[in-house]
RNA sequence: GGCAGGAUAGCUCAGCUGGUUAGAGCGGCGGCUUCAUAAGCCGUAGGUCGCCGGUUCAAGUCCGGCUCCUGCUACCA
């Protein structure tokens, strides 16, 4: 039976190009999409850039253009990136697009026909020190149910009641320390509770979600009432204005799933189908695959809105995890967070693709980028043991072609013919592992009758001319079976194998009968090998890149621009400029150079180190600063570094802290601030 | 600390509803072959299946406890 399929992508975010991380994901269901086409399903395959929200009007504001041109320069970027991994979509969209708002605004219009959408003036705390309104975390008082200190504005921690900010008794703003006021502010929700139930058996009975994720939300949000869903956002906002709330636009959360009828729409008005054929159509399976930072969105909010708008659910949501680079975490400044347009730069697409594809199961699991590994399973794997069968083979029959009849080989045709199910069973479950481990057995197999067979003894002998074709005609036969079953991860190869025996590949079952009697083209390599030193050069550190001389790789040394400094707008792209302030206000801050006399662990604190602060008097200061990432306390006896000294002191889990340590960074980098020498602990900055 | 997952050969991982001597690939070691992109084939050595206890005729597989790791989250004032 023709199955209907409609798979997305999730849609990669238009303030930064796609890298090595992002790929898992694409080849993962592009593989998944050309699986099914050549099962012959009907198949839609839809993605689209994610184009709203603060991040890109500011980055945009900052580099002096408007936010369409950035976006419109960045879906070039993307989709040529994507291209050239042969990630195989029907349709690229954006959901700065009239088809997203229109499905948008279908979707918000039931939504208030529901009685969904709560419209509500919200007293809320204001920090009137810093002009803003304050999220419930950045609020801090006495549980107003068990009367605990310091606790935050959502949730006790002692008692684990919840409530909202404004119950707390003596609020304080964590930002200033000053008492919070109340004020109104105009607040739009999605309220989910209507749906609590739909969404519990949803997650817990349809199917749809790994067993993980479906504990994940039945512990951590099903168990007690939904929240309302904050949807609106006032201008300024990069975004759809929403049609019957002016001024407030659309939270990028909202419109950017959307983004996948919308592109659907698209691609269904260009090729003349119907929309309703594949969102609002039982028999039509949609399937997403999308990363495990973005669980929630997809397995809550997003079913919900389906269900409000009168689109089908999801048959199945594939959520996979994090690509680390040999070990670690992709990072900046060790030089892991590749680019795609770099790896295009020295390597093939194929080797990730299939690379990804050996390690890649259904599980939720991160998944390593071993360098070793890498060269391993593209040198040994695809081609000394598949793409080395046409080599070993092909030559022998060059002018002869294939036999007019299969011979007979001992059962081997029919036995890969056989395994077929297993392996496409493997493809159906994104278990490519286990269908890559199926096929090198396979290739085994192969390469095993050509050592028995050794059709290099019989093309010295004239007489057994018939034999080494026969032998010659099962060994290409058995490649071409392997490069069928492959063909979801190594599209090229598959075209490379048809055109060498003359008879293209377009379906898996064409592994089910042997080819007879064609000629067959000149035989071409199908595959380079990789060195090493190019995909080591890949990850080195910034700093160490300008000198790819010291590789065996010399003339990789163009590509590489001997850069001074590392610097780039990123840093300042994602945690813009705050708002402008007086030489008042700096001087209310009392920054100080300090001594670091004493540093040790706190044990049961993850991140924290406990520092002993002197500033030349006679009284030390006692701070927790969250270093423990990237300081040792041995390393930071000793030093002088920048404290805010009247900060007012903190009661924390592990006692008082009176004061903070300066550093900059982001996820997880921690740089401590040194003065010049000659600065003296107790010294203040101004 | 809370939640979710994991811990099986040097490395990456399979082991379904408990059942004979625990598997694969890579890597290591030894040999064979030379058609092929220094590719291929054969053989071999490696494991107290994290720890403790329990259920059972029988546990890597089920139950309880513990340790460690990963992710999310909280503690980065």
């Amino acid at each position: 039976m023709t199955r209907q399929i409609l798979v997305t992508s999730a849609l990669p975010y238009a303030n930064g190009p796609i890298h090595l991380g992002h790929l898992v994901e694409y080849i993962q269901t592009d593989i998944f999409v050309r699986f099914q086409r050549l099962r012959g399903h009907r198949v839609g395959y839809l993605c689209a850039d994610d184009t709203h929200g603060a991040a890109i009007m500011i980055r945009a504001q900052k580099e002096g253009r408007t936010p369409e041109q950035l976006i419109g320069e960045m879906t070039v970027a993307h989709q040529r990136d994507f291209a050239a991994f042969g990630i195989s979509f029907d349709h690229y969209g954006s959901t700065n697009s009239p088809a997203n708002f229109e499905v948008c605004s279908g979707i918000w219009h039931n939504l208030r026909k529901a009685n969904m959408v709560v419209e509500r003036s919200v007293e809320r705390l204001f920090d009137p020190v810093q002009k803003t309104f304050l999220a419930d975390r950045f609020v801090k008082g006495e549980c107003p149910r068990c009367a605990a200190l310091d606790q935050y504005g959502d949730s006790c921690e002692k008692c684990g009641s919840t409530y909202s900010a404004t119950e707390l008794k003596n609020p304080r703003s964590v930002h200033s320390g000053a008492v919070p006021e109340l004020r109104p502010s105009q607040q739009l929700f999605v309220t989910l509770t209507p749906l609590q139930e739909f969404l519990t058996e949803w997650t817990q009975r349809s199917g749809a979600l790994q067993t993980e994720v479906a504990n994940y939300l039945a512990g951590h949000f099903l168990d007690k009432p939904l929240q309302d869903w904050d949807v609106s956002r006032p201008a300024p906002y990069f975004g759809f204005e929403i049609p019957d709330a002016k001024g407030q636009h659309w939270y990028v959360w909202f419109d950017a799933p959307i983004g996948y009828i919308a592109s659907t729409k698209e691609w269904c008005e260009k090729t003349g189908q119907s929309l309703a054929a594949w969102w609002q159509n039982p028999q039509c399976e949609i399937v997403h695959f999308l990363g495990k930072d973005i669980t929630y969105f997809h397995t809550l909010f997003w079913p919900a809105l389906l269900k409000m708008g009168g689109y089908e659910l999801p048959k199945r949501v594939q959520i996979h995890g994090f690509l680390r680079i040999n070990g670690e975490k992709m990072s900046k400044s060790r030089g892991t967070f590749v680019m795609a347009e770099s790896y295009l730069k020295e390597l093939d697409p194929s080797w990730l693709r299939y690379y990804y594809a050996s390690k890649l199961s259904n599980k939720i699991d991160d998944l390593d980028f071993n360098t070793a590994e890498f060269v391993g399973k593209v040198n040994s794997d695809l081609v000394g043991r598949v793409v080395n069968l046409a080599s070993r083979s092909a030559r022998f029959v060059e002018t002869v072609g294939l036999a007019k009849s299969y011979p007979a080989d001992g059962g081997l045709f029919a036995k890969a013919a056989a395994t077929s199910e297993a392996i496409a069973a493997a493809y159906e479950a994104c278990d490519y592992r286990e269908a890559m481990r199926l096929v090198m057995l396979l290739a085994d197999a192969a390469n095993e009758y050509v050592d028995q067979k050794t059709p290099w003894t019989l093309k010295k002998d004239p007489t057994r001319a018939q034999e080494l074709q026969d032998v010659c005609t099962v060994v290409l036969n058995l490649f071409r079976q392997i490069a069928i079953y492959l063909a979801p991860v190594l599209p090229e190869l598959a075209t490379k194998a048809g055109t060498l025996l003359q008879d293209p590949i377009t379906s898996f079952a064409q592994a089910q009968k042997p080819l007879v009697g064609t000629q067959l083209a000149k035989f071409e390599h199908m595959m380079q090998r990789v060195e090493e030193a190019k995909v080591a050069l890949l990850f080195q550190a910034p700093e160490a890149q300008p000198e790819p001389a010291a590789t065996a790789a010399p003339a990789l040394a163009p590509a590489a621009p001997a850069a001074a400094t590392a610097d780039g707008p990123e840093a300042l792209a994602k945690e813009p400029l705050a708002a402008e302030i007086t030489i008042d206000d700096f001087q209310k801050v009392d920054l100080r150079i300090a001594r670091i006399v004493a540093a040790e662990h706190v044990p049961e604190a993850k991140k924290l180190l406990r520092l002993t602060l002197s500033l030349g008097g006679p009284e030390p200061r006692n701070v927790f600063a969250g270093i423990k990432s990237a300081y040792a306390p041995e390393q930071l006896v000793g030093r002088l570094v920048v404290m805010v000294a009247n900060l007012a002191p903190r009661k924390m889990k592990f006692g008082m802290s009176e004061g903070m340590v300066i550093a900059a960074g982001t996820d997880g980098e921690v740089f401590l601030l040194s003065p010049d020498s000659g600065a003296r602990a107790g010294q203040r900055l101004h």
